[in-house]
DNA sequence: ATTGGCACTCGATACACCTGAGTGCCAAGA
DNA sequence: TCTTGGCACTCAGGTGTATCGAGTGCCAAT
């Protein structure tokens, strides 16, 4: 059956064109995959390929390059899993030892899988909304201005400042502390807001001013949408596009400037492992690049996001590997230190 | 005096080469800046400047393009303060309105630096070790889990976790707690671990593990040289390089992934606003690069540094008056928000 | 010290030409 | 019906040549 072996020939033609970076022709196929084929018959399943839209020629007399659907198709139908390299291996494994604190943990991770993929690696810090409420800490800064810190069982922090409508008293400080705390912790972030708002019962007339601040203040903090934080590396690893370097390079990195297109990359990542190819992004300045995405959190609740960013012409089995075990180690390290 | 107008070639030379991008002839140079002689004239004006190595020539038949030495002069000698215009007035004295913690003022500077100069900016966090500790909180998260958190008087709040050496009561944390917060609240971070050391004398033999856990956490804390935080913008703007892009625009952003390479960057400068142009970098990749760098922090006492990064060629007047106002603005802020 | 004149250099641009990789198509063979 | 070899065609890229012109350095005159 022919339709088998087109489908054979766009593998080999995604794999060549990834390795070279040239535009690969139907002599060079014959030769360097052994598909017991003329490089006639090639042409003419190229034909087909291009007809289906599956490839394209840059110039009449030139090679053929794979389009946005048939790397698509590639990944979909077509792409074998690669398994990881020994060191690969190992550099996951041990490169979240003596990392000592969340920030730490998520630095080391984005700059691990730049490092295994040679692309940008994009990590989003666990969702607030999605973490549960270690504890509140209330401290006073000034008598009027306080100081709200919120920390989470992911080991997130997350602080502001208030300036209260009147001075408060330690007493007072204390009794928020303690009301605060024994009726959200352990709750949901997404939760607290339901929580506090049956505390206000517990509280004197006279600083229900204080309260409302407070309740107003904290629900804000919780909400997830504002303090998604998002961390970046490798960007010098946009070298590897081609060409002009404003025409290519630039918008992508205005593009991952903008926490707003970044968390909506990520967002957009549902299953396992996305993978988002060229013009399937909503942002132009991604046109020309794909994304590997996937979620990682403990025992199978889905805490964030994490993934790498690299042109529409990259090595998409072996990223996903790396993509898939590093989640997997990040998933597992925030479980043990839960 | 024939001396004097060489300079003023010079700076006509520099202003011209940042505004077109293109090396500059004497034909040019005596038509668009009316000094009252021939282009003959300048030619050997030129030749005595070449000779100086003050500027050089790319071919044998092009115009003159300023060196390093040649910015150097002009920055230092030549160059006038040009003054904002009302627009970048406004931007600069409302971008901190309505920020609400210390991240959210800090990535306002750098974005807004960014956007005023066209160029990458670099915004370090207040020193650690310059601040003074408001206060530290110690939460227990599991029996043995610990974090601590301290909370600086220019908003910075630094969170760390320790697996404690045995098990530890509230009644042990209350006291840690107080004893900690009484003995260093208010006293310079760099003062910390000094001020740790005294009140160990206060505790039982008994829990003496957990205390020196404590005080190491706290001392390791309070060091500056790891918890520096560096913060970037406008890395897109590096396409005004001109050329190839994994020539020029490569290493620089290499250099700019490297905490270690931003932080000696920053930390170089010294007086109120310096400038470090091409090769006066000790980085191989920034050579093409000039740094314009400010210190910023409360009425005099310089808490961090931050500036600007771009191609050699750019317009220094400008980024200095912008750095510059930008620096004594955070400043202000931080004064207000003590 | 300044200026006009002049010969010279050399990068950039344009044009023509060639080469070769790669294609599409067709007719013959399995 | 699918495969294959043959063949003419296309076109990007490299090379060689000629021209153009911006810009220079030098020199003699002022």
């Amino acid at each position: 059956m022919a339709e088998e072996r087109r489908y054979e020939v766009l593998r080999a033609i995604v794999e060549d064109y990834v390795a070279t970076e040239e535009p690969v022709g139907s002599k060079a196929l014959a030769e360097r995959h052994h598909l017991g084929v003329s490089p006639a018959t090639i042409r003419n399943d190229m034909a087909s390929l291009e007809e289906g839209g599956y490839i394209s020629q840059p110039h009449t007399s030139a090679g053929r390059v794979p389009t946005d659907k048939g790397y698509r198709l590639f990944v979909d139908r077509l792409a074998g899993v690669k398994p990881l390299s020994p060191p690969e291996r190992r550099a996951i494994e041990s490169f979240l030892e003596g990392s000592v604190d969340l920030d730490d943990a998520i630095g080391r991770t984005v700059r691990l899988l730049a490092q295994l993929t040679h692309n940008v690696a994009v990590v989003q810090y666990p969702s607030l909304g999605r973490s549960t409420l270690r504890h509140v800490e209330i401290v006073s800064l000034t008598p009027t201005r306080v100081m709200f810190v919120l920390i989470t069982d992911t080991g997130r922090v997350e602080q502001r400042t208030l300036e209260m409508p009147e001075i408060c008293s330690e007493r007072l400080l204390g009794e928020l502390r303690s009301h605060v705390n024994s009726s959200c912790a352990g709750t949901r972030l997404s939760d607290v807001p339901a929580q506090l708002a049956a505390i206000e019962a517990k509280f004197e007339i006279e600083d229900i001013a204080v309260l409302r601040a407070t309740i107003a203040t904290l629900t804000e903090m919780s909400a997830e949408q504002n303090e998604e934080r998002i961390v970046l590396a490798g960007t010098s690893n946009l070298a590897k596009f081609g060409g002009d370097f404003s025409m290519s390079v630039r918008p992508v990195l205005e593009a991952l400037e903008e926490q707003v297109v970044l968390l909506r990359l990520l967002g957009e990542a549902a299953e396992s492992v996305t993978v988002k190819i060229g013009h399937e992004h909503f942002d132009y300045g991604l046109h020309s690049t794909s994304l590997i995405a996937a979620g990682y959190g403990r025992a199978g609740d889905r805490l964030a996001n994490l993934g790498i960013l690299g042109p529409t012409r990259m090595d998409y089995p072996g990223s996903i590997a790396a993509v898939r075990a590093v989640a997997a180690y990040v998933g597992a390290f925030l479980t043990d230190n839960a």
